[in-house]
RNA sequence: GGGCUCGUGGUCUAGUGGUUAUGACGGCGCACUUACACUGCGCAGGCCGCCGGUUCAAUUCCGGCCGAGCCCACCA
């Protein structure tokens, strides 16, 4: 029996306690971050967070980010997957069935560099079967050092078992890929195409614009004499950095308005060392004021070039192999790798004397994101999804979603601005997805299986007997892959049920939350609610959660090379989960960037324990039912609370946790334990008897409603210290707190004013018996108080031991 | 060049059209006050980036400038 152990005298005895609960006082003087771990295996055994949607419930669907599997996390994606498992939390508390899947992403590029680099291979000199093996072990690896992390986060997933995650590369997730596209195949949106793209010679593949960095890159920018045909000795210069792409030149362009060479419209220049005769074109794009003005076109060598070849209908000359290399039309360059030819052609240029000056820039180039490689301009077949034509729905489709924050939805509309060219889907590599694609040997006409099902062309069977257009017999599969995005952006259908379970998937797509980092909007988001466009025309989601990065403590980006990464292992074991999950929650405003610091983690690992004390204490009073007459400060208390009740609750909604995170904190540290707790210690305990059983009821029933409700507010940042304390003093049959209803208020009216005069009466009253060198212990002769402490005047004699008080202008006498 | 965010004590940060502008960390000085030294109290420290405007009143609203960060575009 808590009174048993409790100071109270025996004559206040309390009434039964609200629920049969188990009682404190909490054996424990301090709280142990091991606990965390047991904490979570319980939660794991009684299955605490499975989603079972009922029939009525409704529906809360987290599109959780599959992290993707290539290596172990820093301190980002902790705090990021501890971020969006709050939103999981607090939902359920608002009585929402939550789904909420974690996946884990191993299609593509980024596995199959990692298992080069670990084996010291080359992919295309590799057996595709026994390469998919290795790097099959190796995303398993990395998976399962990942999911260890979410379960010491606290992650309250669906599952963390292997059965509750869900991967890209699954037959079933495949099965879905495959099928979307096939859907979206006889729907008309997918098409072949040969088209100059992206490509990155290291990785031998196309890549899609999005995934496409810049690099400034220090170059030289030369000033080439170019012979005008039938001018006698007159010449034009034009700037290029990309000399070894002169015999690909198609046309060199001034701008109309330029005077200096408006003599010069529609004439021919003669390309030096290949001798070949080109137009000279007034066209806008060149820019009078960089270089010479004077610009030269050339397949291809960026992304001008393309669309102007395009434009001008000119015909373009193959100037690059897939390996990176000078083709044949490059002559006596043939077969040197692109910067070589550079330079050898440059010394010939010099030499011969076409190089009029040479200027260093800086110029800015497109880079493959995975491999940083310079990417060049190749003419492929590839399979192309439609995007462009769709961006004008796709910004109305942006309009319906609600970002988080607001200003978030710019990144999405601008990346739409930028998009030029439609979606190149496909990827000559080995692990991701392959095009469910077959080829009838006879008439070569494409054959496509019904989606659902897993398809493996490069080693598989036609499905299909005949051909449907000639009844050929024979086919031959396709060996390509998909883009991995092409994966990801279907991951909210494959959580909602998309082809396998109906029902759900009627209640739960839209999915309610799509929460992600900014630095994938134009990737994962883009793609994702161009899928579902195209699939369904509907939005993906309701809301879109987009948070920033976590960065150190200089407000630098985390970088193997600087050094400053940040693990979170060490962290979470010096800390705890619920320590980083607050120091997550409240030290920056969504949307901007964290600063990680380790000494503002531990003093969150401080409130913790805080906490953890606070209700150490309170657990050695009664638990009672509320009383008849609130005594004035217990309702000050709980009249503050209600409020704190009311912002948390938004503050969750918005999905910015730094309004719940903060207001917590400060209530319960700077408030209730500061203030609240000292003014209410006399009348909990009544040692002297001068309070009434009524009012010594009032103050138990207070500090336990204080704590009940921290402990709810609390719970979806920090999961494991809440559960413990309602665990051992207020759950019903040891019923998990992460089953409670989110916290409603009791309607009381919060008074500011008192906080306000409270704080300063203390801080007066400390400081006399501070000043005169007193003990805190010691009589005050007499304390003043303001007219709106009143009420509190008997509690404030207790906490002050005064021995006369007053109201008039606040004042302490020793 | 376009967009977004932001300039507040040494550092980081909250907030507000109106008396002495939050809090944390750090510094200094006290105190074992019956939950807590992973504590409590106190002190020092700021022309709230700069210049204008609106207003009786601006750190807050508006405009400009300077500076920082991020995103996008970009020139051979």
């Amino acid at each position: 029996m808590a009174d048993s152990a409790s100071p109270a005298s025996p004559q206040q005895q309390p009434q039964q306690p609200p629920q049969q609960a188990p009682s404190g006082p909490l054996p424990d003087n301090r709280w142990v971050i091991t606990k965390e771990a047991e904490i979570f295996s319980n939660w794991e055994k009684a299955g605490i967070y499975a989603f079972d949607p009922g029939k009525r419930q409704r529906v809360w669907t987290i599109d959780t980010p599959p992290p993707y599997a290539s290596g172990t996390w820093h301190m980002g994606g902790a705090v990021h997957y501890a971020s969006i498992d709050i939103i999981a939390r607090y939902r359920r508390m608002k009585g929402y069935a939550v789904n909420y899947m974690m996946g884990i992403d191993r299609n593509g590029l980024p596995i199959e560099v990692q298992t080069e680099k670990e084996y010291k291979i080359r992919m295309y000199d590799t057996d595709r079967k026994h390469f998919l093996k290795l790097c099959r072990e190796l995303l398993d690896k990395y998976e399962s050092e990942i999911l260890r992390v979410c379960k010491r986060l606290g992650c309250s997933n669906n599952s963390l078992s292997a059965e509750g995650v869900y991967r890209t590369d699954s037959p079933e997730y495949r099965a879905a890929t495959q099928a979307t596209f096939i859907d979206m195949w006889n729907k008309g949106y997918v098409f072949e195409d040969e088209r100059p793209n992206n490509w990155c010679t290291d990785c031998g593949t196309t890549i899609a614009d999005a995934e496409i960095d810049y690099k400034d890159v220090p170059s030289k920018l030369l000033h080439l004499k170019f012979a005008i045909k039938g001018a006698g000795g007159e010449h034009l210069v034009v700037a290029t950095t990309r000399p070894e792409m002169l015999f690909a030149c198609a046309c060199v362009l001034v701008n109309p308005e330029d005077a200096r060479y408006r003599k010069y419209h529609n004439k021919k220049l003669i390309v030096p060392i290949f001798d070949k005769e080109v137009p000279i074109i007034a066209h806008p794009e060149a820019a009078m004021n960089f270089g010479s003005g004077a610009v030269m076109i050339c397949s291809y060598g960026d992304y001008t070039d393309v669309r102007l070849f395009r434009d001008l209908k000119l015909a373009p000359t193959k100037a690059i192999t897939p390996d990176g290399k000078m083709t044949a039309a490059a002559g006596a360059y043939q077969g040197l790798r692109v910067n070589k030819a550079r330079l050898q052609i440059a010394e010939d240029l010099e030499k011969a004397g076409h190089v009029v000056k040479i200027e260093q820039i800086s110029h800015r180039t497109p880079v493959c994101w995975r491999s940083k490689t310079p990417i060049e301009f190749v003419t492929m077949p590839e399979y192309y999804l439609t995007q462009k034509d769709v961006v004008p729905q796709l910004r109305e489709v942006a309009d319906k979603l609600r970002f988080h924050p607001a200003q978030a939805k710019q990144i999405l509309l601008d990346w739409l601005t930028s998009v030029s060219i439609d979606w190149p889907i496909s990827r000559r590599r080995y692990y991701g997805t392959e095009l469910p694609i077959w080829y009838c040997d006879k008439c070569k006409q494409v054959a496509l299986p019904e989606p659902g099902k897993y398809y493996q062309p490069w080693v598989d069977d036609c499905p299909l007997k005949d051909c449907p257009k000639c009844g050929g017999k024979t086919f031959t599969g396709e060996k390509r892959t998909f883009d991995t995005w092409f994966d990801s952006s279907i991951s909210e259908l494959v959580v909602s049920g998309y082809l396998h379970n109906s029902g759900l998937f009627e209640r739960s797509f839209p999915a309610s939350v799509r929460p992600q980092g900014k630095d994938i909007v134009r990737t994962w988001l883009h793609y994702t609610l161009l899928r579902a466009y195209l699939l369904f025309k509907r939005p993906a989601f309701e809301h879109v959660w987009i948070s920033g990065h976590v960065v150190d403590e200089k407000g630098e980006k985390m970088s193997k090379s600087v050094g400053n990464v940040v693990k979170p292992e060490p962290m979470l074991d010096r800390y705890g989960a619920d320590a980083l999950r607050l120091f997550a929650s409240s030290e920056a405003l969504l949307g901007s960037d964290l600063r990680f610091s380790e000494e503002r983690l531990a003093g969150a690992a401080k409130f913790v324990q805080k906490l953890y004390n606070v209700s150490r204490f309170i657990s050695t009073f009664p638990q009672a039912g509320k009383p008849k007459k609130l005594s004035p400060a217990d309702a000050w208390i709980l009249g503050l609370l209600d409020k704190v009740v009311e912002d948390a609750d938004a503050g969750y909604a918005e999905m910015d946790f730094f309004v719940p995170g903060n207001r917590i904190k400060n209530f319960t540290w700077d408030v209730f334990a500061s203030h609240y707790l000292e003014l209410v210690k006399g009348r909990a305990y009544n040692r002297d008897g001068r309070f009434s059983a009524e009012e010594q009821e009032s103050a138990h029933y207070a500090l336990h409603q204080c704590l009940r409700t921290i402990l709810k507010l609390l719970a979806p940042i920090s999961p494991f210290v809440t559960e413990h304390v309602w665990l051992a003093l207020y759950s019903e049959g040891g019923r998990s707190l992460h089953l409670e209803a989110f916290p409603e208020k009791l309607g009381l009216k919060a008074d500011d004013a008192i906080t306000a005069k409270l704080a300063e009466v203390n801080s007066l009253a400390w400081k006399a018996k501070k000043d005169a060198a007193k003990s805190m212990k010691d009589p005050l002769s007499e304390l003043v108080i303001p007219q709106e402490l009143e009420l509190l005047s008997a509690d404030l004699a207790a906490m002050h031991n005064a021995l006369k008080v007053r109201t008039g202008a606040p004042a302490a006498s020793i």
